[in-house]
RNA sequence: CGCGGGAUGGAGCAGUUGGCAGCUCGUCGGGCUCAUAACCCGAAGGUCGAAGGUUCGAGUCCUUCUCCCGCAA
C-alpha cells in the first residue's frame, strides 16, 4: 500500500509516525511552507517535515493546493493508493480527492458528526464534556462531512487541558488510523454515513478567552482555562493589567466564604495570600487559582506570584 | 532589522531626581505556645548578567555584548 501523507502540527506527525512505524511505504509528504514563528521570527519547519526529512521522505510544501495544476499532477504522478490526511491546514480540491483509489482518509479529533471543523479538540475541552474522541473518514469535499470508517471514544479527565488532552488523541489517532488502513486493505473496513445532527467546532477568536465573570459558572470558567491551556490562555484585568489564568481549580471548602458573599460583586478576590494563594467569588461558587501570568511575565504558581506581586483581597477581576 | 518586558542572596519582586542594597517567602539557630504552613528574636546567604564609559561616588546615567521571557492563533 503506498501512502501519500498530508499534514502540519505534531498532532498530524504522530499518524506519520505510526504509518512509518507499521512500515507503510510512504510516497510523500505534503505540509505547509515554513512559516516565520516565535521571537525573531525564524523560520519554523513543521513537525511533520522534521520527521519526513529525517526519515528520507519527499516532502512537498505547496502554498496553495486549488489551481495549483503543477502540484496536482506531481500527487497524480505519484499513484498513492491512498492519501492520509491529518491536520494539514488546507481545503482539498476535488482533483485531489478523486486521485487515489482508496480514497483520501483522514483523523478527526473528535467524534463525529459532532465537532465538524478546525478545533474539535478545544470545543470539547471548552465545553466541559466528559467524553471525546476520534474519528477516521472517507473524506470528501465538504468540511469533515465524510462517511465514518472507525471511532474510538476517549474520556476526558475533569483536569484535563486542551494540550494534554490533543496529546493523546494525536497518539489514538495515529493507532487508529494504521487499523483503520489494515481494515480497508483487507476489505472489511464499515462505511457509515454521518447523521444530520451535526455540531462545528469553528476556530477559536481572542474575544472568547475573555473572563466573563459576571455571567459565568465557576465551571464554566474553568471548563474555558482548561480549554485554552497552552493556546492562548484565558485572561482578564486587575487594576488595568491583563493577566493569564492558566490553571484553575473550583473550590470545595466554604471557609474562604464570607458572610456577606452573595453581595459582592463576581469576580471579587476573596483571599489572597501567599500561603492559600488567591481564591475568587464567581456567580455559583468560588475559583481556586493556581497557575498565573502577569503582563510580560512567565507562568508561575500563584504562591510565587502573589510574593512578587501583592494583590489585595477585595481588588476585583474584570 | 516584527512588537515589547527582563537579568538584584535559594524562590518571587522593589529600589524614587545617582549617596550605606531592601521586601515577602524559604533555609539555619534560639524563644514562646496545649497547639500551628501561628507568633517573637537572631543568623547565614549578593562580584546587583558581562565589558567599557561619565562621576568624588553608579543597581541607578551613556555605549557595546550575552542570555532569558512575553505577544503576534
Amino acid at each position: 500500500m503506498n501512502i501519500l501523507f498530508m499534514g502540519t502540527p505534531d498532532f498530524a506527525k504522530e499518524s506519520l509516525e505510526a504509518l512509518y512505524n507499521a512500515k507503510y511505504n510512504i510516497l510523500g509528504v505534503v505540509t505547509n511552507p515554513d512559516k516565520p514563528k516565535g521571537r525573531g521570527m525564524k523560520m519554523i519547519a513543521s513537525p511533520v517535515k522534521e520527521f519526513a526529512i529525517e526519515k528520507n521522505i519527499p516532502v512537498y510544501q505547496p502554498v496553495k493546493v486549488r489551481n495549483n495544476e503543477e502540484f496536482i499532477k506531481e500527487m497524480q504522478d505519484l499513484k498513492p493508493d491512498v492519501i492520509c490526511v491529518v491536520a494539514y491546514g488546507k481545503i482539498l480540491p476535488k482533483e485531489i480527492l478523486d486521485i487515489p483509489k482508496y480514497g483520501c482518509i483522514n483523523v478527526h479529533g473528535s467524534l463525529l458528526p459532532e465537532y465538524r471543523g478546525a478545533a474539535p479538540i478545544q470545543w470539547a475541552v471548552l465545553n466541559g464534556d466528559k467524553k471525546t474522541g476520534i474519528t477516521t473518514m472517507y473524506m470528501d469535499v465538504g468540511m469533515d462531512t465524510g462517511d465514518m470508517i472507525l471511532k474510538q471514544e476517549v474520556d476526558i479527565g475533569e483536569d484535563e487541558t486542551t494540550g494534554e488532552l490533543w496529546d493523546r488523541l494525536a497518539k489514538i489517532g495515529g493507532k487508529l488510523l494504521v487499523e483503520t488502513l489494515k481494515q480497508i486493505e483487507s476489505g472489511t473496513a464499515p462505511r457509515e454515513k454521518q447523521g444530520e445532527n451535526f455540531t462545528l467546532a469553528p476556530m477559536l477568536n481572542k474575544e472568547m478567552a475573555k473572563i466573563d465573570w459576571e455571567n459565568k459558572t465557576a465551571q464554566e470558567i474553568k471548563n474555558l482555562v482548561r480549554g485554552l491551556n497552552p493556546i492562548m490562555g484565558a485572561y482578564t484585568f486587575l487594576n488595568g493589567k491583563k493577566i493569564k489564568f492558566w490553571k484553575v481549580d473550583i473550590s470545595k471548602s466554604i471557609e474562604y466564604a464570607p458572610d456577606n458573599i452573595n453581595i459582592i460583586k463576581n469576580g471579587t478576590i476573596l483571599v489572597s495570600n501567599q500561603r492559600d494563594g488567591l481564591f475568587i467569588k464567581t456567580k455559583d461558587g468560588i475559583l481556586q487559582v493556581i497557575e498565573i501570568q502577569g503582563e510580560n511575565a512567565k507562568k508561575m504558581n500563584v504562591c510565587d506570584f502573589l510574593r512578587g506581586n501583592p494583590i489585595n483581597e477585595f481588588e476585583i477581576f474584570e
